[in-house]
Formats: structure tokens, C-alpha cells, sequence
RNA sequence: CCCGGCGUAGUUCAAUCUGGCAGAACGGCGGACUGUAGAUCCGCAUGUUGGUGGUUCAAAUCCGCCCGCCGGGACCA
């Protein structure tokens, strides 16, 4: 695979946004095995973005000769209150999460790595303060929707050592790209800001497009003074609600109740989420086979290659949602199949969601 | 430890002062309209009023105690 090729990959959707692209290139140059990660707080379900999403673009990485890092955040999770700040449960969640991403394709030489591995090192700590030292009050302030949180609920002064920590993770594990979904960018840039300044690298940033619920577009503001970044950020799958977001492993039968109920409006494609998926899951920029079944009094089957040709199609309403739907829904069927199959077989891994409530 | 505020439907809150059938919005569910969903229209259900004891014909409401959350203060050799 020569580097455009391997760049290609990296670039493939859902990834939306390298910083930069350059960088990137000049990184594969002259790196044999650059390192990159992608860190979770471990906590609740994993869903179409968080799981699958993650799976696959970890995979692209991997498959483009980049080492992969998958990071569980335990003790940002405890800060964020997650699973009732319960780290014994947030451990469990972790390697549950290991389990959905092994499923859903990520190769076994994925490296997994879980923050209470450093948090005793002396370095780290020191890192995290010279971090805070080289930012200021407000721009910390303003890194903290990276913990998805809206101001009422960023009341705990713990909160600000959040940012600090994402950096001083980036430095300790001594990655060269650090990948997350869009929400995450702020902790990148503060990164790319202060290395730097600390005479430490400024790691390139490979974002992810939020896939939006299944309720789609929502505003609420206050994530990002970008519209378009806020929007996203705003109308994400969350796990909090789970008749607009799809696990990794739900049943068929709740696949396909949820697609139904999906908000789909003919002939619109942006904060179309069905669109959204099958543009960022399905066809993911490249080539391949997408047949559509409809009876013939809809026009029959029909088959695309590309989604532009697909998307053309439904704008021009001449895809019909009803039938896009049954044809997305089968296709998450199997592709999530593998991972709903392996926790069949390990129900002991869903035990910790027994007890617990869901937290955000 | 002290002072204050608060606790009511899934959620945000009203009703508390002045005791008298516990309500609204949003959300949810069902139906109509659409070859999906949404929007719109029609209909339905929201509940141990934090717990407990008391006063009263009658308590979400008044009183006692307890629990929890929030804010402030005190303590800090």
C-alpha cells in the first residue's frame, strides 16, 4: 500500500475533519508504524458511534499500518460521573467495550490501554499541571463540552482537570494522531496549542462525523461557536436515549422498531439521520453493491454504486424513505450480527447494566 | 456543626401563604392524514406529592422527627 493509498484510508469516512492533512502525509513519510488512540470513557452501552463507528475507523488505521491504541478512560469516566462514579463498575464497562470492538472487526493486535495504568506516575501529574500552567482559566472553560455536559451540570471544580488529563494522555502514550469523534476536538486543539510550548509535538487530529439520533437534528447550542460543529454535537446518538439510538448488539426486532420510528423525511438528505448512516456506515465514500428491494408498483429494485448516486436519487424523491429503511435495516442487521452473536454467548459482560442506571 | 432554600407525572414546574377531587407544558402511548418517520389534528395515561408520626371531618398544603440535594457560614491547633 504506497501512502496515498494509506492516507485515503485514514481520511475515509465517517472521518470528516484531519488536522492536518499534511501533517498527516508527512507523518506517513517518515514514520514506518505511527501511533494513534481513541479514548472512551467506559459507560453504558455502546451504540452506533461509540461502537461500530469506532470499530471501523480504528480499523482503518490499523489496516493503514498506523499501531492503535484504544484508551479507557477510567478515571476521566469517574470525573464525568459516569456509572455513578463507580470504578469498579466503569472497569467492567471497559472491557465490555474491549469485547464490542473485537466483535465489530477491530484486529486482535490492538493495543488496550486504561488510564489507571499511569495515574500513580509522577510524570503524568506533572505533565497535567504544566498543561494548566501554559492555559488559561477561560480556555479550559471552554474545552469542558468535551465531556458532553451543558453548563448547568459543570458545577464540580474536578471538571477542570479534565482537559489537562486528555492532553497529558496523548503525551504519555506518545502518539503521533489522536482520533475521536468531532465532540472531542477541543481537547486536540488545546493540544496542538500547548505541546509545543512544553517542547513536546503537536499530534495530528483525525475527527469523526457524529452519527445523529434517530430523532434527528436537535439545537441546543452551546458545544461549538461553529453552527454546523454545534448542530452535530447537539444531535448525536446519545446512550441516555435509547429509542433514538441503536446499541451494537440490539435484537433484530428492536433494529428494525427503532429504523421505523426513525425521523426521515423524503427528499431531505442533510440531518437526514438515516441518510446520515448509510452515507457514514454503508457506503463510507467507497464503491460497492447497494440494492434496494421495492415491489414494481414502487418502480422495482434498484441498485446503486455510489452513495452520490443515492443521494441524488432521494433528493429527487425518487428513493422512497419506506424503502431505504428496510434496506438500512437489514444492513445494520448483519453488520452489528457479530457483536449481538458474542454477547449471547457472554452474557456475563452485560451484567453490570443489570443494576445500574443509565448515566450520561 | 450552624443558618437558609428545595424535594410533586419520565422531565421542567404549578397548586402550599389562605387545608377542600393534584394540574400544565414538554415527553410518552393510541388513532386520523401521509407508501416511512416528522409536522398537524383528535384521543389516552401519567403519581406511595422524599419518608415517617401527629393535628383535622379533610393534609402536597399545618406541626414534629428523619433522609436527600443545593447554597452560605463556622471549624481548620
Amino acid at each position: 500500500m504506497d501512502i496515498e493509498e494509506r492516507l485515503d484510508l485514514i481520511c475515509r469516512k465517517p472521518a470528516e475533519e484531519i488536522v492536518t492533512r499534511n501533517e498527516l502525509r508527512s507523518l506517513l513519510e517518515t514514520k514506518e508504524h505511527p501511533v494513534a488512540y481513541q479514548g472512551f470513557e467506559p459507560s453504558g452501552k455502546a451504540h452506533l458511534g461509540t461502537g461500530v463507528e469506532a470499530a471501523l475507523k480504528t480499523k482503518d488505521l490499523m489496516d493503514a499500518g498506523i499501531k492503535f491504541k484504544l484508551f479507557l478512560a477510567e478515571w476521566h469516566a469517574w470525573i464525568n460521573n459516569k456509572m455513578g462514579g463507580d470504578l469498579e463498575a466503569i472497569r467492567k464497562v471497559g472491557e465490555y467495550f474491549q469485547k464490542v470492538w473485537l466483535s465489530l472487526g477491530v484486529p486482535e493486535t490492538v493495543e488496550f490501554v486504561w488510564s489507571s495504568e499511569f495515574v500513580d506516575d509522577s510524570d503524568y501529574w506533572g505533565r497535567i499541571i504544566r498543561v494548566l500552567k501554559e492555559s488559561t482559566v477561560a480556555r479550559i472553560t471552554r474545552c469542558l463540552t468535551i465531556m458532553g455536559r451543558k453548563e448547568a451540570e459543570l458545577q464540580e471544580a474536578a471538571q477542570y482537570l479534565y482537559p489537562a488529563m486528555q492532553v497529558s494522555d496523548i503525551y504519555q502514550m506518545e502518539l503521533d494522531i489522536a482520533c475521536s469523534g468531532m465532540d472531542q476536538r477541543k481537547a486536540h486543539m488545546l493540544a496542538r496549542d500547548v505541546g509545543p510550548k512544553l517542547g513536546l509535538p503537536k499530534p495530528v487530529a483525525v475527527h469523526y462525523h457524529l452519527l445523529a439520533g434517530l430523532q434527528g437534528p436537535i439545537k441546543m447550542g452551546g458545544f461549538d461557536d461553529d453552527e454546523t460543529i454545534d448542530q452535530e454535537i447537539s444531535s448525536k446518538m446519545a446512550k441516555s436515549h435509547p429509542e433514538t439510538c441503536i446499541f451494537a448488539h440490539d435484537s433484530e426486532k428492536e433494529l428494525k422498531e427503532k429504523i421505523r420510528k426513525a425521523y426521515c423525511p423524503a427528499g431531505e438528505v442533510e440531518g437526514n439521520p438515516i441518510m446520515e448512516i448509510v452515507d457514514h456506515i454503508l457506503f463510507r465514500g467507497r464503491e460497492r453493491e447497494f440494492t434496494i428491494e421495492r415491489p414494481s408498483k414502487f418502480g422495482g429494485d434498484v441498485t446503486y454504486w455510489q452513495y452520490e448516486e443515492l443521494k441524488k436519487d432521494f433528493a429527487e424523491n425518487n428513493l422512497h424513505p419506506q424503502d431505504l429503511k428496510n434496506k438500512v435495516s437489514a444492513e445494520l442487521n448483519s453488520l452489528i450480527a457479530p457483536c449481538r452473536k458474542y454477547f449471547e454467548d457472554h452474557p456475563e459482560y452485560l451484567e453490570v447494566f443489570r443494576e445500574q442506571t443509565v448515566t450520561r
